[in-house]
DNA sequence: GACTCAATAAGGGGAAACCCTGAGTGAACG
DNA sequence: CGTTCACTCAGGGTTTCCCCTTATTGAGTC
C-alpha cells in the first residue's frame, strides 16, 4: 500500500531465472522499479529510473557489475548498489565494493535475508554477508571511509614484493625452482629464498596451497 | 486443475533464490513435489517421492549435481534428470550428461523456454540448449542412442580408474601423501604408486601442473 | 653518511615428492 | 582354470622442496 515506505529498487541479472526469483521473494516488501539483463540497458535505465537500491549481479557480460557501477555512477552517486554474487571470492568483493557498492550479498542468501539487507542498505548501512565481513571491512576500515583514499586493498598480496609476486605466479603455474631461475636469469638459490618469503607472509606451508591461493584471486 | 498432465517436478539447487524463480515461473505449468539445497538431502527426497522429472544444479558443494544422479540412480533408474547450470562448458556437459541427465539448460532460460524443457524432458526427449547441442549431439549421435554404450567422453579422464581420480582431486586440493593415506586408510607406498600412474597416464611431471589440470576440467 | 629494504646468493639439513621394479590379492571374463 | 586388471604395498634411489642463517649489492630515505 504505501508506496513511500517502499524502497524502490532496480534489479541488474543477466539470467532471468533469477530476476524471477528475486521478483517473487521481495514483491511484498520493496517497488521493483525495472530490470535490465545487459550492462549498457542497465545504465540508461537506472540513471532514468533513479531507484534507490540497485541490486546487482557481479558476473554479467561486457563488463559486470563493475561496468554498471561505473557508468551510473558519472552521472548520479546518489544511488546505492548493492552487490549480489554466486562469488565469495576476494577479488569480486574488493573490485565491486572499491566501485562504490555500499554491500555485497552472495546468491545463497534466503529471501527474508536479502529484503532486510536491501531496506538496510537504502537506509543508508553497509551489508555484508557474514563471511565476507571479515576481510572486507578490515580493508576499509583500518585506511579511512573516503573512496580516494585507495585502501590498501588485499593486503595480503600487499605485502609480497613484486619480484616475490613474479615468482609466485610462476610456482602456481607448476614450475620448479630450477625451471623458475632459469627463466628469470637468478640462481636457484635466490628463487628458494623468494618462495620462503612468500610462503611465509601468507603463511602457507607448501606450493600447492600456494597454487590455490593464486587461483582464487585470479593471478593465473 | 488436471494434476494428472502436470510433470511431477523436483528441484534442487543451493540457491534459496534461484528456487524462488523457479517456482515462480513453473508453478503454473508443472507440478513441484519437492526441493533440497545439497546433495544428500536431495537424493533421499528424490527416491522418497519418484518425481517424473529433477531439475538438477550442476554445481553444488559436496559433488553437486553428478553426486545426486549417481545416488538416486542406484535406486531408481526412471527418474529424468535435466540439468540447470550457469556453466556452458563442455567439462560440465559432458560429465553430467555421461552420469545420465537427459538433458542441460543454462541458467541464462527464460521461464516459457524452461517449462518446455522440463515438459519434453518428462515426455522423454533429450534438450539441450542451443549452444551446447552441438557438441553433446556430436558426442553421442557418433556413439549410438542407448545409454548403456557409454561413450567415451574426455577419453583423457576415461583412462583413470576410480580409484586414481579419488586420489588425484586429493592431490589437486593440495594434501600430502601422507595426508591423502590417512584420509584413503591405505599405505603411503600406495598414494606413490596411484599419483604416479595418473602423472604417467596424463603425461604430466608433477602435482602442480596436476593441480591445474584438475582446475581445469573442475574437479574440485 | 646512516639506515632501511628489495634483490641477489650460498650452505646445510631434513622432509617430501617422484620414479622404477617387483609382487600379492581379489574380482571379472573367457 | 587361466588371464586380465584394479588395488594394494615395499625397497631403494634421485630430485625437489622447504627452512634456517648469513651476506653483499644498490636504491631510497631522513
Amino acid at each position: 500500500m504505501s508506496t513511500l515506505s517502499k524502497p524502490r529498487v532496480f534489479l541488474v541479472d543477466d539470467h532471468a531465472l533469477i530476476r524471477a526469483g528475486i521478483r517473487a521473494e521481495l514483491s511484498h516488501d520493496v517497488e521493483i522499479v525495472g530490470e535490465a539483463d545487459e550492462v549498457t540497458a542497465a545504465i540508461e535505465m537506472i540513471i532514468e529510473r533513479t531507484p534507490d537500491v540497485v541490486l546487482l549481479d557481479v558476473h554479467m557480460p561486457d563488463g559486470g557489475g563493475l561496468a554498471v557501477i561505473q557508468g551510473v555512477g558519472a552521472h548520479d552517486a546518489s544511488v546505492k548498489f548493492l552487490a549480489l554474487s554466486v562469488s565469495d571470492a576476494a577479488e569480486d568483493v574488493i573490485a565491486i565494493v572499491r566501485a562504490g557498492a555500499r554491500g555485497y550479498v552472495t546468491k545463497n542468501i534466503e529471501g527474508p535475508e536479502l529484503v532486510e539487507a536491501i531496506l538496510r542498505t537504502a537506509a543508508g548501512d553497509a551489508v555484508f554477508s557474514r563471511r565476507l565481513a571479515g576481510f572486507v571491512l578490515d580493508a576499509f576500515i583500518t585506511s579511512g571511509d573516503q573512496p580516494a583514499s585507495r585502501p590498501s586493498l588485499d593486503p595480503e598480496l600487499d605485502q609480497l614484493t613484486t619480484r616475490e609476486i613474479e615468482v609466485l605466479r610462476l610456482i602456481a603455474r607448476g614450475y620448479t625452482y630450477k625451471e623458475i631461475a632459469l627463466q628469470l636469469d637468478i640462481a636457484n638459490k635466490t628463487v628458494e629464498s623468494h618462495v620462503s618469503a612468500v610462503l611465509r607472509k601468507l603463511q602457507l606451508s607448501n606450493r600447492y596451497q600456494l597454487t590455490n591461493w593464486a587461483t582464487e584471486r585470479r593471478l593465473l
